[in-house]
RNA sequence: GGACAGAUGGCCGAGCGGUUGAUGGCACCGGUCUUGAAAACCGGCAAGGGUGUUCCCCUUCGCGAGUUCGAAUCUCGCUCUGUCCGCCA
C-alpha cells in the first residue's frame, strides 16, 4: 500500500516508478479518486459536526425546559443527509483502497530499470562450478534410479507437481530443514517459531498475496488460504501492532510447507521438484526500522548465502532488476544456485526489502519518545528446501548413480556420508 | 458440535442513554526532593483522518446493522476468546 501524501506530492515521480516496473500511469486516477473522496469526507464531518452540536443542545434545552422544536428540526434534516453523505463516503474511501490495494511497491533508486530478468545484474559469482567426466544427469533420474524420489506414487496421491521422497532422500529432506533452522538461529540471531501453513484473509492482504494475486494460492472452504510462503504468518506477526523501537530490529526464522497453485506456469518445469504445488522452505523475516532496510537486506542475504557456501553449492547473487521484482518488494537480491544437468543458475533464494509497503497494509507500526511510523519489513528464503535437494543431487552426483551427502549435513543424516549407501 | 461467560487505551480494570475519548491502577516520559538511586509528591501519556495548523473538527470502546436529537452504555446478527461437555492427533 503506498502512501497518498507521498503521491500527492510527486506525482509524476511516482508514474515514472510504475513505468519502471510496468504499470501503466495511474497518479493521476489516484489523485482524482482522492479529491473527490476528501471533498465528501470534509462535507460529511461538517455535517456531523453540526449533529454533534445539536445533539449537546438538546441535553442542555432539557434541563432547562426550553424550547426545541428548531432544533428537532433541523437534527430531523440532518438524520436524513447525513447516511447519505455516510454512504458516499464510504464507497469512495473503499475504491480509492481497492485500487491503491493492486498497485505494487516503488522501487529502490539503485535497483536497475528494466523489463525482465535480462536486466538483472549480478553482484558476485560464488564457488567452483563442478566438472563432471561423465554427462551429469537430471535430479529427478538420480533420486528415481535410487528409489528415493517416487514421481508416480505423487501422480496417484496427488497428481502432477507433487513429489515423494523416500528413505535416505526424505531424510536429507529433514537434515537441510534442521541444518537450515539451526545455522540460522545460532548465527545469525534469527528467533525460531513454528507457524500455521493456513491463515486468513487478512494475512494474505497484508503481504500483498491478496486481492491481486488470489489465483496463485490455494484457499479452503471456510475461507482461509495455504500459506505460498511462511513470510506470511511471520510478517503478520507485527500486523496491527506498535513497536517500541528498542525491540526492533525483530529476526524470525520458520520451517513451512508453501503451496502454490502455479497457475501461470503451464508446461514449465513440469518434470522433477524444481517447479511443485508443495515444498519445503525455510524462510527469514527481519522487522526493522525503516531506515535500517538496507542494512537488514544485506545482512539476511549473507545468512541464506551462509546455507549454500556450507553446503559447498555453486552459487551467484543476482540484483534484480525493476521488473522482475515481486509485487511488494522495492529492491530485491535472488540467490541462484548452479543446475549441471541444465548447465545454468536457477533460483533457490529471494531476499526482498518491502520497506513500508506491507507495514502500510498491515497497521505494523514502530513508536518512540521522539518519532513513530510504519516498520519496514524483510524477507527472504534461507532456503527453499524442495531445490536445495535438487542442487545436491544434481551437484553430488558420481558416476556409479550414488550422491555424496555435503560434508556439514553428514551429522544431520547420522554419519551417512553418500546417498545409496545402505547406512 | 452442545451449554454458559466474556471482548473497553501499551497492559489491568471502572463505566445510571447526555462535555466519558472514556474514573482508577500499572508501565512509560518529564520535574521536585537526593551525593546518586529508590520511595514520595507534581505533571504528561491512544490511534487514524480533515483544502485546520500556537488552536479546531471528525472517526474509533471486537465487527456489522438497528432504536434515539444523542449509544461504550439499549436491541439483533456475526466473529473471536475463555470454561464445561462431546469428539479427536
Amino acid at each position: 500500500m503506498h502512501d497518498i501524501r507521498r503521491i500527492r506530492e510527486n506525482p509524476s515521480s511516482f508514474d515514472c516508478a510504475m513505468g519502471s516496473r510496468g504499470v501503466a500511469p495511474v497518479a493521476s486516477v489516484i489523485l482524482d479518486m482522492d479529491a473527490r473522496r476528501r471533498e465528501v469526507v470534509s462535507n460529511l464531518q461538517l455535517m456531523q459536526s453540526r449533529r454533534n452540536e445539536i445533539a449537546s443542545l438538546v441535553a442542555v434545552a432539557k434541563q432547562n425546559c426550553g424550547d426545541m422544536t428548531e432544533l428537532e428540526r433541523e437534527a430531523a434534516d440532518l438524520k436524513r443527509m447525513t447516511p447519505l453523505l455516510e454512504k458516499k463516503a464510504e464507497t469512495l474511501t473503499s475504491q480509492l483502497k481497492d485500487f491503491l490495494s493492486a498497485i505494487p511497491n516503488v522501487p529502490r533508486p539503485d535497483v536497475p530499470l528494466g523489463a525482465n530478468e535480462m536486466a538483472n545484474v549480478c553482484q558476485r559469482i560464488i564457488g567452483e562450478v563442478p566438472q563432471f567426466d561423465f554427462s551429469p544427469k537430471p535430479h529427478y533420474e538420480i533420486g528415481e534410479t535410487l528409489g528415493m524420489i517416487d514421481f508416480a506414487s505423487a501422480v496417484k496421491i496427488s497428481g502432477s507437481r507433487f513429489t515423494i521422497l523416500r528413505q535416505q532422500i526424505a531424510r536429507l529432506e529433514r537434515a537441510l530443514k534442521n541444518f537450515m533452522l539451526d545455522t540460522h538461529t545460532n548465527e545469525f540471531g534469527y528467533e525460531e517459531v513454528c507457524v500455521p501453513f493456513l491463515v486468513n484473509r487478512e494475512c494474505m492482504y497484508g503481504t500483498g498475496q491478496l486481492p491481486k494475486f488470489a489465483e496463485d494460492s490455494f484457499s479452503t472452504m471456510d475461507g482461509r488460504w495455504l500459506i505460498p510462503t511462511s513470510e506470511v504468518p511471520l510478517t503478520n506477526l507485527v500486523r496491527d501492532m506498535i513497536i517500541a523501537v528498542s525491540r526492533l530490529p525483530m529476526r524470525m526464522t520458520a520451517y513451512s510447507a508453501c503451496f502454490r497453485s502455479e497457475a501461470g506456469a503451464a508446461g514449465r518445469d513440469t518434470r522433477g521438484m524444481i517447479r511443485n504445488h508443495q515444498f519445503s522452505k525455510v524462510e527469514l523475516v527481519s522487522v526493522v526500522h525503516p531506515s535500517n532496510g538496507e542494512e537488514e537486506l544485506e545482512r539476511m542475504t549473507h545468512a541464506a548465502e551462509a546455507i549454500l557456501q556450507r553446503l559447498e553449492l555453486p552459487y551467484r547473487v543476482m540484483l534484480l532488476s525493476s521488473g522482475d521484482m515481486g509485487f511488494s518488494a522495492e529492491k530485491t537480491y535472488d540467490l541462484e544456485v548452479w543446475i549441471p544437468s541444465e548447465n545454468k543458475y536457477r533460483e533457490i533464494s529471494s531476499c526482498s526489502l518491502c520497506g513500508q509497503f506491507q507495514a502500510r497494509r498491515m497497521g505494523a507500526r514502530y513508536k518512540d519518545d521522539s518519532e513513530k511510523g510504519f516498520v519496514s519489513t524483510l524477507n527472504g528464503s534461507g532456503l527453499a528446501i524442495g531445490r536445495t535437494i535438487v542442487a545436491i543431487l544434481e551437484n553430488y552426483q558420481l558416476v556409479n548413480g550414488k550422491v555424496m551427502v555435503p560434508e556439514v549435513l553428514v551429522p544431520y543424516m547420522d554419519g551417512l556420508r553418500e546417498l545409496g549407501e545402505s547406512g
